[in-house]
DNA sequence: GCGCTGATTGATACAATATATCATTTCGCG
DNA sequence: CGCGAAATGATATATTGTATCAATCAGCGC
């Protein structure tokens, strides 16, 4: 996982920070909004962030459990139902697992692109996309609210490498 | 979810007819590829023609053990399975539940609009919304094999009812 | 600081969804 | 018929997600 192999996936990442301020930033909207943030809470967002991508919710357990044997499903449950109501946390149904939103400020519907290969996550707000969805669902008479877009296949890097050698891969 | 409920949704609808025709088209091409259309499998499709809409995997295994009682969950499981690598049956991620394919024919990206009201499930091919989608993979340097679109919301008929009187509902 | 109140958690149990394994049966075919 | 691949039956188990309720905690007015 290092010395030549290219640390595709850092562990270190230079976002972590911003991220640490939006999380700083979440927690004063909440607590506007008279929601708590709390030792729990914040143990799943940092998980996750710690993590870089995407983690089912048992995973997330485990890695809780380490630091406070105490936790449960459903604790943690709670906690992922908490943050994507704020908008900071968002499921991946076709993987069924968690990841950290990229723009929390953003409350419009996105997209996720997903690499079946090194399971990477790339979160858009393409208008393209949120448009011609819309205009869909006027089209058929739908009101629409919710709009799930997963997008898979291989990222660039993963197509890049896989040319010249074979598997070494974790999908998520 | 359980017997006292109306019966709201029709069970003979005219496209059933048409259905049964793609039914056989289907057979014929899974036997040309080596695959068997058998009785169990025929029953898990007939189980979705006839409901009209989306069952969970445990719905329809409550349905085939009427017929048969020896119906388990592995089979309902390998059954869908076998039908959506043949395009005939979607699975809904964002309700756990599967759902007859309207366009067997068409290979391509399809989108779903879910009615949350009256779990009316309306499959498209929107030219559009799979452009939008295969343009932003482009931009980012995905190959993208997998579209899941599945965009909720109320349909017409819910909402034209919805205005005058309260629920009676069964969402999906 | 005290105590009220509602939010949150802990603990436990359980429901819902999905897959693994392997012996047996069925199907298509020569 | 009889072979081999495909499919099933039976069973067990893994994975994912909720329900319940008592105990605790955080904020707030006093």
């Amino acid at each position: 996982m290092n010395g030549t192999a290219p640390m595709y996936k850092a562990t270190q990442r230079p976002e972590a920070e911003a991220q640490l301020r939006t999380l700083e930033r979440l927690e004063t909207v909440c607590r506007a909004r008279g929601r708590r943030v709390t030792r729990q809470r914040r143990a799943v967002l940092r998980a996750l962030l710690a993590e870089g991508g995407a983690l089912t919710a048992y995973e997330l357990l485990e890695r809780l459990r380490v630091e406070d044997g105490r936790s449960t499903p459903a604790g943690v449950y709670r906690a992922l139902e908490f943050w994507m109501a704020a908008g900071a946390v968002h499921r991946l149904e076709s993987t069924r697992s968690f990841i950290l939103c990229e723009h929390p400020e953003a409350p419009h519907p996105g997209q996720l692109l997903i690499c079946r290969e090194c399971g990477q996550v790339v979160e858009t707000e393409d208008k393209g996309v949120a448009a011609a969805a819309h205009r869909l669902g006027e089209q058929l008479g739908f009101v629409l609210d919710r709009h799930l877009v997963e997008l898979t296949g291989v990222c660039g890097s993963c197509r890049a490498r896989g040319r010249a050698a074979e598997p070494g891969r974790r999908p998520a």
